[in-house]
DNA sequence: ATGACTGCAAATACTTTGCACATGT
DNA sequence: ACATGTGCAAAGTATTTGCAGTCAT
């Protein structure tokens, strides 16, 4: 097998080795890495673009194990997908409660420290319905693209 | 050109086509029909269904048409994209404000006829972000799923 | 030892594009 | 009249699947 010291440091891992396996996955290297790679840079990457940083440190890695990576850790609750537009799908490593704030001018995702608590929100679901939980996304535009908007409406 | 009436009520569509023209887009028939299919079960279909609807009555319509329709709908604010999982985007054609409920077990949507307001919100954005809407998804299990899930839990 | 996971390649699903012709304004 | 929209076919993305071999437990 090759080296897994190799692509994560073991102190950052022990909680997602936790979770996997508390959700009948396996630790592979493969999983440790992908997800190593979302904590590296929490930029909400496509499945291609965390195949192509994979890659860089494990060449074999493929797009195929890739996915079956995302959707492990998707599964083992230690990612969030995130859905915005007609584009690929995202991936958030970040599990601690947050919104998302799209920009629909340039489509850049960054994180919002404060949701709606399904209390706040008081949702009055019909009957038969089970509340889990609610994914809020802020749509709008970054400071980039607020500051062009202002400059060419001069 | 194809008899406009054969597809969808003169009257239903005055909105609309206000709201085409207002976007500087044309009125056809295909783009009537697709709206009229949105309307006629809003149910969140997926381009592809929305395809399958449309040929019915109009066999020679094609799907970059429906694409295109769709497009203009949405551009002009008749239609929301609805993107809540790794498959298709979805179209919805009410825009009274809503939020949506996605079954995570069967995949169905439903409309829930409530939202969270800016204001209720309180959304602290960071300096620069101009905040346009909030985009609210409930995920949970709908009815049928969560009375499945509770047979089986016994 | 065994089932789960990986890598590869091929298949499928979803969406966009180019172009010739038709149509809305 | 002329730009915009349509239909077709082909190309481009995004995601899934089948299978032989490998690895985690």
């Amino acid at each position: 097998m090759v080296s897994r010291t190799k692509y994560a440091p073991i102190e950052q891992d022990e909680q997602l080795n936790k979770r996997l396996t508390h959700s009948g996955l396996r630790v592979t290297p493969q999983r440790q890495h992908v997800h190593e790679i979302l904590m590296t840079k929490m930029d909400h990457p496509t499945a291609d673009q965390v195949f192509l940083r994979a890659k860089e440190s494990m060449p074999e890695i493929s797009m195929a194990t890739v996915y079956n990576c995302l959707d492990a850790l998707v599964k083992c609750e230690m990612v969030k997908q995130v859905n915005l537009d007609r584009g690929a799908t995202r991936y958030c490593p970040n599990m601690k409660p947050h919104s998302h704030f799209y920009c629909d001018e340039c489509g850049s995702v960054y994180d919002i420290l404060q949701t709606i608590s399904p209390d706040q929100a008081k949702f009055k679901l019909p009957r038969g319905f089970k509340l889990q939980n609610i994914d809020t996304n802020i749509h709008g535009l970054c400071p980039d693209c607020s500051a062009k908007a202002k400059q060419s409406a001069n």
